[in-house]
Parts: structure tokens; sequence; C-alpha cells
DNA sequence: CCGAGCCTTATTGTTGACAATTTATCTCAG
DNA sequence: CTGAGATAAATTGTCAACAATAAGGCTCGG
């Protein structure tokens, strides 16, 4: 839903066949109702979505380009299992461009080179947070996801947007899942979010990006640890509560 | 030629239509062949590779996941006039991929988890780069742009090749066309490499990142600003010496 | 001379059929 | 019973034609 709102920033609006396609894939295997290990056949989706195999494919080329599939030649396209390393290693990355990304922005809003609009909208961010804080899970981490994509937009470098929104739409499939459950590292999370606020506030960019690094470490580490505990406790592998959709 | 000898590290080795025309597209665009700004029609390219348009189409697809061409639906496919902001920026990304890759592969050096090998083939760099000071700029640009890959490979975090080196090949188009022609330029790069080399034998992993910070943080510069000057020269619009081979 | 609206043309989006490749199945020697 | 090799099925890669969309040119009224 918030997918084909808010279109990625290099994107043009003008919508096709194939790009329907891949978001509403996107959200499927967001919300886990196609899962990991899922082989993705092109005829199946394409009497699925009702269109040819052409669109289809070039929808699955596109999700493979953000790694949400991953896709062989002649041996077709499937949603990627990953093993806890890779998720750590993708939150390694996560880390480097939002510590990049908040350094940007400190140092624009210490420049006067953003909006009041801008300026007021960030203000707001803390206060939700906190207002928030036993909040859902899901509830939160939307919001905390919400922050950072907005500094990746404000920081003045689509470049580092782009990139960042689609490492972070890989990320937060696992993070929504997991860390926030996770009232300890909620409350971790916070006082750092907070110290980061207060490091921009006041325009040091090299604290702000150290502070960043810390927080994006500790949301990297809480989500690691909850995925291998998930995926140790089902190493019979009790199935999904959904049937899977597509031929596995 | 180097790009199909060494694949992409996510990608697979069985070669189709499409990945061969992407690759040799990518060459041709590396190399100015196809200048940027140059629309690129899939007809023409379909009947200039002998294939169908639906090979092309791909080929295009997989270039557009790594910046090197823009697609706009139903406008087509075309090559990215960056301006020097927009190469600015993506410096700034891979400055800050670089200095991960280095935190990382300090951090695993440290660790004895690097092969005899390895370290021996990395000791190998530092000589390599000043024993080719004053070599060709191509040469120069190819043997840097080989110490920076060999790092993303072996930092032990796979996600962080893979995006690094996208990022990699796109600021390279640039950095060997103007930044390394610059010998004041080539003396600070230098310079830096060789106090990195030894941050990173001395097993500081902070400092390493650090100076990896400031030699990314060079490369932008001396980049950005011949790009810069060269853009301001070409304000009249001299014709490349190539006649291009695609319809403008 | 200028601009709005139609019309032509160039180009991309989509389709269904066919070719090439991989995977699964079956046969049969050992 | 086991495993190698051949055969059949499933799936992806490629093709050529058709449909939909956007760009450029034309007419015509002002």
């Amino acid at each position: 839903m918030a997918a084909s709102q808010e279109p990625p920033p290099g994107e043009d609006s003008r919508r096709t066949h194939a790009a329907e396609i891949a978001d509403a894939l996107e959200q499927e295997i967001g919300a886990g109702t196609i899962p990991p290990g899922t082989k993705l056949i092109e005829e199946a989706l394409a009497k699925r979505f009702g269109v040819s195999r052409g669109p289809v494919r070039e929808a699955l080329r596109i999700l493979s380009r953000d790694d949400l599939v991953r896709i062989r030649p002649h041996l077709g396209a499937c949603v990627p299992e990953l093993t806890p390393k890779e998720l750590s290693d993708l939150y390694e990355v996560r880390t480097a461009l939002f510590a990049a990304a908040i350094r940007l922005f400190t140092l624009r809003l210490h420049n006067g080179e953003l909006s009041e609009e801008s300026i007021a909208r960030y203000a707001t961010f803390g206060k939700d947070l906190w207002a928030a804080k036993d909040a859902p899970a899901e509830q939160f981490a939307r919001l905390s996801q919400s922050a950072a994509r907005f500094i990746y937009k404000h920081c003045g470098n689509p470049v580092l947007h782009r990139h960042a929104e689609r490492i972070d739409r890989q990320a937060f499939l696992f993070y929504v899942r997991f860390a926030k459950q996770d009232m300890a590292h909620r409350q971790r999370f916070l006082t750092l979010s907070n110290m980061l606020g207060q490091a921009v506030r006041m325009g040091d960019a090299d604290l702000a990006a150290s502070l960043a690094q810390k927080l994006g470490e500790e949301n990297r580490r809480t989500t690691y640890e909850q995925y291998r505990a998930l995926k140790s406790t089902s190493e019979h592998p009790q199935k999904d509560e959904f049937t899977p959709p597509i031929t596995e």
C-alpha cells in the first residue's frame, strides 16, 4: 500500500503492468505470503495476474534489482532465504549508509539548506517515537522507518537516497518481524535516537554519524539475534500458517 | 573484457544473450563510444546484435539496475548525463561503502580470517601502486580500482561487496577519464594509500576507516573538480570524435 | 505569425508460439 | 538394489507480430 503511493525516487510515475506486478509481489514477499525459498514460476504468475509472461518476467527483473528475488539463468527466480549471516551483512551496509545520510543531513540542517517545513516535520519524529514507545511492534517499526526514510530523502544526496531505500526495504522485512518485539532493544533504540537527535540539532555531524553507527549496530545485533533464535527453533521446519499460493 | 571474465558476485556463470548484450553495452558506455544522452532504441540495438527485441530489452533492464542507463516507461532508455553534483553524490556513497569495507577487512586481517594467499596478494597492491606512480592514467586507475575491488571481495560481507562494486563501476567511468590525469592528486592518493595500508596492517580498524574516508573524499573532490571544469569548457557542445552508432 | 487540435509516425508494451535448457522419470546393465 | 544413461516433462530463453502510447508534423482558424 505504501509502496505504490510513494514511488522510489528515481522512478517515473507512469505505471506499466510489470511495475504493478512487481509492487504486488514485493508486498506479498514482505508480508510473508510468499515465504522465502518459494520458486516463482513465470507462467503461474502470468496466469494469476491475467497477463502474458513478458510483463511477469520484467517484474521479476525489477525485484531482482533490489535483491527481493534471486534470478539464475535457466533456473528461474526464487525468493531468497537469508541466512542470519546475510541478514547481519545487510544491516552492516544499511548502517554505513544511514550514518552517511545522517552526517549529510546534519550539515544541511546546520547550513540552513532545509525548508522550514522539513525542519518542523523532523522535529516531530522524536516526539512520535517516544509517544509510541509502548505501541505494537509493527507500528513502532514503521514509525522508525519513516524517520530513517525522511533522513535519506532530505540528506541532499539523491544517489544515497536511492541506495539506502533499496537496502532499507529489504532489511525492514526482518526488522518489523523480529527486532521490535524486544522491549529492551526498544529502550536502547529510544535512548540512542534521542542522543542522535540532540547531536543533529547541535550541528555536530561527526558525532551524529558516530551515534547513527551505534544505533545501526544496535538494530543489526538485535535483529540478527532474534532471527537467529527463530531459525534454530524451527530446525524441524514447522510450516507457516499460509499455504503458499505459488507452486513450491 | 574485464567484465565478462569476472562476473559480478551474486550472478551465475551461465551466459544468456541478454547478459552478453548488457556487457557489451556497459563496455561501450564506459569507453564513451556511446556518449551520455544517447537514446538507446531497442529495435536498433536488436538489429545490431542480431537478436530480437526481447533480449535487448532485458539487457537494458540489467543496465538500469546499476544506473548505467535510465529507463522511463513508454519513453525508452538513455545513457544518463551525470551532472557534477550527481557525480559528487555518487562518490559520497562510494566513500561510505569503501570505508565500511576497509573497516571489516582490517578486522578480518587482524583476526586471521584471511588466507595466506589473500594476504600475500594484498601486500602487493601497495608496491604495485608505487611502481606505477608515473604510469599512464588509465593503467594507474585500473590498478587502484583492482585494489578497491580486492578489499570489497575479501571484507567478508558479500552484500557490501555487491553494492560497492555496483557503485564503483559507475564511478570508475569518470575516475579513469578525469581524476588520474592530475599528478598532484596522484601524489596525495599515494600518500593516503600508504597510510591506509599501514593502518590496516597494524589492525586499527577505526583509523583505517577514517583514512579510507579521507581517501574517498580526495577521489571525490578531484574527480568532481576535473569533471566540472570539463563540463564548463564544453559549454558550446563540441561533438565527440565518434559519430554515435545509435540514433540520437 | 501563432497556437489548438487532429493525424501520422516512431517507439515501447504486450502477446502467443517456438527453441533451448534444466529437472525429473524411466530403463536397464551390473 | 544401485547407479548410469536415455527419455519425457517442466520451465526458461527467444522470436516475430500486434496493441498502446508518446513525439512530431500538419492543417486551419485566429
